[in-house]
DNA sequence: AGCACGCCGACT
DNA sequence: GTCGGCGTGCTC
């Protein structure tokens, strides 16, 4: 939870500061390096900069993309100085953006530089916009021409039309471009330059949408009303089914109408075509989209179109948090206690927790929208910092899923000619019944593969990643032993590697492929898929996926969690949860919060159409506090509960967290720059340091890690602690120390 | 992050 | 005798 307010740092942005420099003038320019502070470069003769202008300076023997930040300080040799090169023919960098890049390099400890970089990456390699050469057939037409075979091909291609690129016509006429150019020069064919089209066409936010229900209604007219009145966040809380989303486009509609730019953050996983199908609806084109696989050209020409205002709405995934906005409205982060937030590499941060500073930073409105908001927010909201919009019931009539427990105790998986089971008999007959309706079920299991672990028969050897701390798990379909932390993959062995026995491996545990191939078993008229993020090799193969089960070529599914978010079935009545207890063992502080969210958002794909869905939870611990929420849906009793527990210890929300993972090829340096860290632990009265200690997974992608646990209370800072004590003591270089504010993992 | 400098093993 | 491994250090 973010409470504390910007801090100033050395170079921060002040008003007093004149904002534009010219010749002869030293600034400050911070560069994407993994330094903290900017350098100092000289304006040259005929330039100008101002404060956030993208400017290009040598650095070394290259050449490298940086922001004007600040005045220079000035306190280097004036021969060390170089000229700034040239600025970048690009909108400068709102003051909002830059001050939200010193707020997360503060927070997260991190070089201003490196959090820079997340920013202005994108620009490298983009050039100033060439216009587009358009050809048509020239008026009145000159003549004489000498109307060669090659000639006719090029201007019978070309007829009435308007071709964009000599090279484009010369291809489609099968000519080579001389021929083209020939005709130019000509004066037959007619060339103008014109900028080139936008990229993304205008939203319109007056186009009618669906009709919202009188509570949609309510809460969207609520939501809107924030926008264009400075700084706010709103908690949009509404039951799966309740058509969230259709909620907050009309905040989007009204940033829109006056002009102004809207984010929507989702979890990498979670933007489906579903969505944008639902945006083009509503808006009439399709937003810009922003996340990892968006690459090359696309990503640089959506990064200038943000930064230009041509892109008005973005939807992304975290890092389209970090995009140079030249006029944000608003910020929505869609599903916002999805742990897909945390970014856990390089520069860690939570991306829900950093939109609402960017937010605040703008002064702008901020919706964060979920059926099943994190602890942090709903007691955000309870305490009045933030707005509680809520939705209670589904729309169009639809009621909630009626949700109840197999106790695998009293009534466990019987076994079959296919082996082991995994369904018991009151979640088979469930299944029975609505295959007998015509209806269609989901088995939910969130493990990938055939089974997590392979063990030898004969001497009880674990097949294992060389080099994680994790079991390979067999993935059947491709015939492959993987792990699940670093790629590793390898065939299935014939012999034990342990005892050289042969044919005695015998897997252990279900994942979702073997499932699968009991459902298979059992229900052999039925048609059986299974789902997980690696049998969906393209974002289209999802489309395809939802399709076929819309047009009910499928019957059941098996899945993990990627069926559990954002997707609508509407013949799907019946979810079978194959293990509800995996995660709720776990030490994790957030274990319970976590199976309590997804287990709601899987049981939400049940009967969000006219029939009633209805959920089975399977489990060996029929008392635990987060089933017992499910059953009787209240999930306010269990967050109270969770409250309680975490206030007694002082954790998060009731207490901060920072954890440093240390990690190296060779474990005893690691383990020596833990006891050198130790050592050198600053007094401080209210901080407790626990640590070091191996880690949990003590071997990560051949790298041995050992970690510390920094706890500290709610109304202090731990940044200035950390800072001090990392700078205090200097490890070994083949060591790394991963500094996570705020850990979600714990690994 | 890049990119150079610098000091020890297998090759034209 | 050189090519090249990646440890160390710097970039206004």
């Amino acid at each position: 939870m973010i409470q504390s307010s910007p801090p100033s740092v050395p170079n921060s942005l002040s008003e007093d500061i004149p904002v534009s420099f010219g010749p002869g003038d030293r600034v400050a320019v911070l560069l994407q390096l993994p330094v903290e502070g900017a350098y100092d470069y000289r304006v040259p003769e005929g330039l100008t900069v101002s404060v956030g202008d993208l400017v290009e300076v040598p650095l070394g023997r290259r050449y490298d993309i940086g922001v004007v930040w600040s005045a220079g300080a000035g306190d280097l040799a004036e021969a060390k100085i170089k000229d700034v090169a040239h600025r970048l023919d690009l909108p400068r960098l709102p003051r909002a953006l830059l001050s939200f890049i010193d707020w997360v390099a503060n927070y997260t400890i991190q070089p201003r530089g490196v959090v820079l970089r997340m920013a202005v990456r994108s620009a490298k390699g983009l050039k100033p916009q060439a216009p587009e050469t358009h050809l048509s057939r020239a008026k009145p037409e000159p003549t004489g021409l000498k109307v060669t075979a090659a000639r006719d091909k090029v201007l019978s291609a070309l007829g009435d039309t308007t071709f964009i690129g000599a090279a484009l016509l010369a291809k489609t006429a099968g000519v080579s471009a001389s021929v083209v150019k020939g005709l130019v020069d000509a004066g037959v064919i007619h060339v103008t330059l014109a900028a080139p089209k936008p990229l993304f066409s205008s939203p319109n936010p007056d186009q009618p949408g669906l009709a919202l229900e009188p509570d949609q209604k309510a809460a969207a007219a609520e939501l809107s009303s924030a926008v264009g009145h400075g700084f706010s966040v709103s908690l949009l809380e509404g039951v799966t089914g309740s058509g969230k989303t259709e909620v907050y486009f009309e905040p989007i509609a009204a940033a829109l109408r006056v002009k102004r730019q809207v984010l929507v953050l989702v979890p990498e996983i979670s933007l489906t075509s579903q969505w944008l199908d639902r945006f083009r609806a509503r808006f009439g084109v399709e937003p810009a989209v922003w996340h990892s696989d968006v690459t090359g050209k696309v990503r640089r020409e959506t990064w200038r179109a943000v930064a230009t205002g041509e892109a008005p709405v973005v939807v992304g995934a975290r890092s389209a948090l970090f995009l140079p906005f030249s006029d944000l409205g608003l910020i929505v982060v869609d599903e916002e206690h999805d742990g897909g937030f945390k970014q856990e590499e390089g520069v860690i941060y939570h991306a829900r927790d950093m939109a609402v500073v960017r937010a605040r930073e703008g002064g702008i409105p901020i919706v964060l929208a979920s059926a099943t908001p994190s602890l942090e927010s709903i007691l955000n909201a309870q305490s009045g910092r933030y707005q509680h919009v809520r939705l209670d019931e589904r729309v169009g009539g639809a009621v909630m899923p009626d949700v109840s427990l197999i106790n695998m105790l009293r009534t466990p998986p019987q076994k079959g000619p296919w082996g082991r089971s995994w369904l018991a008999p009151p979640l088979v007959e469930a299944v029975d019944e609505t295959l007998a309706a015509g209806d269609q079920a989901l088995l939910f299991l969130n493990r990938r593969g055939y089974a997590p672990l392979t063990l030898c028969s004969t001497c009880g050897h674990r097949l294992h990643c060389p080099s994680c701390t994790a079991w390979l798990v067999e993935h059947r379909l491709v015939k492959r032993l993987q792990c699940h932390h670093c790629g590793f993959v390898a065939p299935r062995p014939d012999a034990c590697p342990s005892c050289s026995k042969e044919d005695s491996f015998v897997p252990c545990g279900p994942g979702i492929e073997r499932v699968a191939e009991e459902a298979t078993a059992r229900w052999p008229q039925a048609k059986v898929v299974a789902v997980a993020s690696d049998t969906l090799e393209s974002p289209s193969a999802m489309a395809a996926l939802v399709d076929a089960v819309e047009r009910q070529k499928i019957d059941i599914m098996v899945g993990t969690q990627v069926l559990a978010k954002g997707h609508h079935f509407p013949g799907l009545t019946l979810v079978g949860v194959v293990d509800a207890d995996l995660g709720l063992s776990s030490w994790d502080l957030r274990a319970g919060e976590r199976t309590h969210q997804l287990l709601n958002q899987v049981s939400g794909r049940a009967g969000r159409a006219t029939k009633n869905g209805r959920v089975f939870l399977q489990t060996h611990d029929p008392n635990h506090p987060v089933l017992k929420a499910l059953v009787e849906s209240d999930s306010k009793a269990f967050l109270e509960t969770e409250a309680d527990g975490r206030r007694g210890l002082g954790m998060p929300p009731f207490g901060r967290l920072v954890s440093l993972i240390l990690s190296g090829p060779n474990e005893d340096a690691v383990r020596q720059a833990g006891r050198d860290l130790a050592r050198a632990v600053p007094p401080a009265p209210g901080i407790e340091v626990l640590g070091p200690a191996p880690a949990s997974m003590a071997l990560l992608r051949g790298r041995h890690r050992h970690r510390f646990l920094i706890k500290g209370p709610r109304n202090r800072l731990l940044q200035p602690f950390v800072r001090a004590w990392l700078d205090s003591v200097k490890v070994s270089s083949s060591v790394r120390i991963q500094v996570d504010v705020d850990p979600y993992s714990f690994y």
